[in-house]
DNA sequence: AGCACGCCGACT
DNA sequence: GTCGGCGTGCTC
């Protein structure tokens, strides 16, 4: 329509909005806006909204119009949150993007991509704002709501709305807000603590020289408390500086150096020095270490940073093949600031475990305060922050996990994804069921930056791109500095069985190896991907093992807690006596998790100091570092531990890795299972021999003869790709098709069955039976007394995607109105893996 | 997704 | 006779 027509009239000229919620529905929903805010709505901005009967949501503006809607009236905003948009254009398009490809709801994506904070909701509760200072005048609502929070600690929005008889209390709690009277939190998330540092400095008038001599000379009788202001001193040099002695120092330093705690509790009294507290990031680390480093790239890593930029000119994702310790970081920082210096944004994707580790605090040191983390360890807070300070352009820097993907770049440049292989990339539940990696692509082609995937064991979809030529493709085959490649040894459980040379699940050269390395003053690694004491508890008078009532898997004993745990649901009971069929007590643990091995390799090895890092062990955070510390200060000589001492972590000092079943791996009923068993094994004996003594690594197997070891143990990806892409291409695996799977779930399982079998014939039937596969029960049929059958869709190469998920949606809508599709829920997967 | 409206069983 | 089970459909 023609905007001067539009506007020639009073009534059209009432200004509408369409809006973004965030709820699993397709369409937008069209508000009215109040006269007085029509000049200021814009697209991009969040606004507050009314929603059905009693719910008010956050939504976000996507058009500004003024055709007001024919079939139903129009209801007013609440709320205007922003004053220029906080949700890019462009960032629409991406949310519009990634629902159509993952089939899945524009408002879904909408979830997933603001951090809660941005999206206040009746669920939303307010508390009073412990910094506020009282002089700030309050009316008379904004006082009675105050001096009831005072006495009830916390009120969410519908009672602050029945108090102060409003029917939206939204103004009124903005106006708290911005008097800073009150916070406010969503109940389900935790309340923001940050981490806060107690800090000692010396009072103000010691930071002039004479004032300070004079002191130390009053206190030569005191050498107690002179031995602190010298430690302090030694540190702070306030004599050459007054300045430093703003920033103080760590209390903990003191008593670190075993200087008395009442000498210095004396001085804080006697008002030499002040305590104070100081707000300090996540990860310990700030603009203190600030090291603009200029460092160089040795030959091979040149070569590959060169061949990068080469291939940028033509091509948009390179993929960078390093194997471990190839140096792949410094690359990757060589073009980040490259990137930056150039003005623009970089984003790098890390996955989620990776990112809690070194690597973090490496990049703060280097990149200082450009660089934003966006991690779901890290609270809301911090996540809104990084988003707001991007839309102001102040972090050109982003580190983050697969959500930052969603983040408000306007100026990206370039894109990392590191460990480009692993799955955590891909979002399982809930939707939208996405990849990052892939969706990294997508972003970045619409903000015309690059992309370099980067893996010492691609993915073997990302490898065919390249292959193909669609991607570039940079290799570094050998190892930084003098790190060689370790040694790797197959050990047959199967012969050592036969020949009576097992020791519980060790091969007796398993133990010796280990025992070697501890002899020679090493540390070890021992790899089960496996939590818990045992797998299961099984009876050994009538074979009955214990399984979860609310899941088809069996209860994983937890020695520590004496206990039995479903690692599906979390239920958990304490350790059974008897057995629950046949009241026999010879119940026996089954099968190895690391805490059977810990306890095991204790037995076997009494003098080594065992360590154990698993989900049990690290839950904490406190828990994961000082375990850390543990093990880089040498106070481990073995460590156990599942996946995650696998992806990330450096340990310098190891020389020997164990993987304890690699059977496990391998077998797994999965067409990917041997890319994976590949990737797994290769990344956990990468961890072996950083430094210049070549690593060992041992694998006990009761199948040496796999084929796949013969690329393990060459370290050999391209033969592994070049076997597994002919697999792909004769079986229509990707690359050479796309996969989706329907997930059909409810209580029942008949009625799971039902539906599956009839949806599956009635899809079979609309898009030929080659691309339907099953339906067939997952490998777990039942989960939280949930049963599920699984469809798998193969779609293949060459076929239009958008125009076969359209009808597949379409088919899917009318089939699952069918009576035998009533009540089960269908779960759509694309690209799943 | 929630939540209200709506039609059939075990309770004061 | 009512309370409440969760099936169905709507939400601007």
């Amino acid at each position: 329509m023609n905007e001067s027509t539009a506007l020639s009239s009073s009534e059209e000229s009432t200004v509408f909005v369409d809006a973004l919620l965030p709820l699993p529905i397709p369409r937008y929903f069209t508000y009215r806006v109040p006269r007085a805010w029509s000049e200021v709505v814009q697209a991009g901005i969040r606004i507050v909204v009314p929603f059905g009967s009693s719910k008010v949501l956050t939504a976000v503006i996507v058009q500004v119009h003024h055709q007001p809607p024919k079939q139903y009236q129009a209801k007013y905003i609440l709320e205007i949150l922003d004053d220029s948009p906080l949700v890019t254009a462009s960032q629409i398009k991406l949310f519009h993007w990634v629902a159509s490809y993952y089939m899945c709801y524009r408002g879904e994506v909408f979830q997933i991509a603001l951090p809660a904070g941005l999206k206040i909701s009746s669920q939303s509760k307010v508390q009073i704002n412990p910094a506020y200072v009282v002089e700030t005048t309050l009316n008379e609502k904004e006082q009675l709501i105050f001096t009831a929070l005072q006495e009830k600690g916390s009120m969410s929005y519908d009672e602050i709305a029945q108090l102060a008889e409003l029917k939206s209390p939204y103004h009124l709690i903005k106006s708290l807000v911005s008097k800073q009277a009150v916070l406010i939190f969503d109940e389900l998330k935790d309340r923001y603590t940050p981490k806060v540092m107690r800090k000692i400095r010396l009072a103000t008038a010691y930071e002039e020289k004479e004032k300070l001599v004079e002191l130390i000379q009053q206190l030569e009788s005191k050498p107690k408390q002179l031995a602190i202001i010298l430690h302090y001193l030694q540190f702070i040099p306030v004599l050459r500086n007054a300045e430093t002695n703003q920033k103080g120092l760590e209390k903990s330093s003191f008593s670190q150096a075993d200087l008395s705690e009442s000498s210095l509790q004396t001085l804080i009294k006697n008002k030499v020095f002040e305590s104070f507290e100081v707000i300090v990031s996540r990860f310990g680390q700030d603009a203190e270490d600030f090291i603009p480093s200029a460092f160089e790239l040795n030959q091979a890593q040149n070569k590959a940073y060169q061949s990068i930029l080469n291939q940028f000119q033509e091509k948009d994702v390179v993929l960078l093949h390093g194997i471990t310790g190839s140096g792949k970081t410094e690359i990757y920082i060589k073009l980040i600031q490259e990137a930056l210096a150039n003005g623009s944004q970089v984003l790098y994707l890390l996955p989620e475990i990776a990112l809690t580790t070194q690597i973090v605090l490496r990049l703060k040191r280097i990149f200082g305060e450009q660089v934003g983390i966006y991690h779901s360890k890290f609270s809301d807070n911090e996540r809104v922050e990084v988003w707001k300070s991007i839309v102001e352009g102040k972090y050109p820097f982003v580190v983050g996990v697969r959500s930052s993907v969603f983040l408000p770049f306007s100026n990206l440049g370039l894109v990392i994804v590191d460990e480009e292989h692993e799955s955590s990339f891909k979002q399982v539940d809930p939707a939208p069921r996405y990849h990052a990696r892939d969706v990294a692509v997508v972003l970045a082609k619409q903000q015309g930056a690059k992309v370099l995937l980067g893996s010492a064991t691609p993915s073997i979809e990302s490898y065919y791109q390249a292959k193909e030529g669609k991607y570039g493709l940079v290799a570094i085959k050998e190892r930084f500095g003098t790190a060689q490649l370790p040694q790797i040894t197959l050990l047959d459980t199967k012969y050592a069985q036969k020949m009576k040379q097992m020791k519980g699940g060790f091969s007796v050269d398993l133990i010796a190896a280990l025992e070697e390395n501890f002899n020679r003053g090493k540390q070890s690694l021992l790899f089960q991907n496996r939590r818990g004491y045992s797998p299961y508890i099984q009876c050994q008078d009538c074979d009955w093992i214990a399984t979860c009532n609310q899941c088809d898997v069996s209860l994983t004993f937890h020695a520590r807690d004496q206990e039995l745990r479903c690692h599906y649901c979390g239920y958990r009971e304490g350790l059974l006596r008897r057995c629950a069929a046949c009241g026999s007590t010879q119940l026996k643990t089954m099968g190895y998790g690391t805490e059977k091995l810990e306890e095991e390799l204790q037995l076997h090895m009494p003098d080594a100091r065992i360590g154990r890092m698993d989900l049990d062990t690290t839950r904490s955070k406190t828990a994961f570092t000082s375990l850390l510390a543990e093990i880089t200060s040498g106070n481990i000589d073995v460590l156990v531990g599942t996946q995650m001492v696998a992806k990330g972590l450096d340990f310098e000092g190891l020389s020997m890795v164990a993987i304890f079943d690699a059977d496990k791996v391998i077998n797994f009923p999965d067409f990917r299972a041997h890319e994976r068993a590949f990737q797994l094994i290769c990344q956990v004996a990468g961890r072996a021999g950083r430094r210049e003594e070549q690593g060992q690594v041992y694998i006990q197997t009761n199948q040496p003869s796999h084929p796949i070891f013969d690329h393990i143990l060459q370290n050999n990806y391209e033969a592994m790709y070049a076997e597994e892409i002919v697999e792909r291409e004769g079986y229509h695996y990707p690359p050479f098709s796309r996969l989706i799977k329907l997930t059909l779930r409810n209580i029942e399982a008949s009625r799971v069955e039902t539906a599956a079998r009839h949806l599956g014939t009635a899809l079979k039937e609309k898009f030929g039976h080659g691309r339907i596969l099953g339906p067939e029960k997952p490998l777990i049929e039942r989960i939280r007394n949930q049963y599920a059958m699984e469809i798998l869709i193969k779609i293949e190469k060459g076929l239009a995607l958008a125009k076969f998920k359209e009808a597949l949606r379409e088919e899917i809508d009318i089939q699952s109105s069918h009576l035998a599709c009533k009540g089960v829920q269908i779960i759509l997967d694309v690209d799943c893996l």
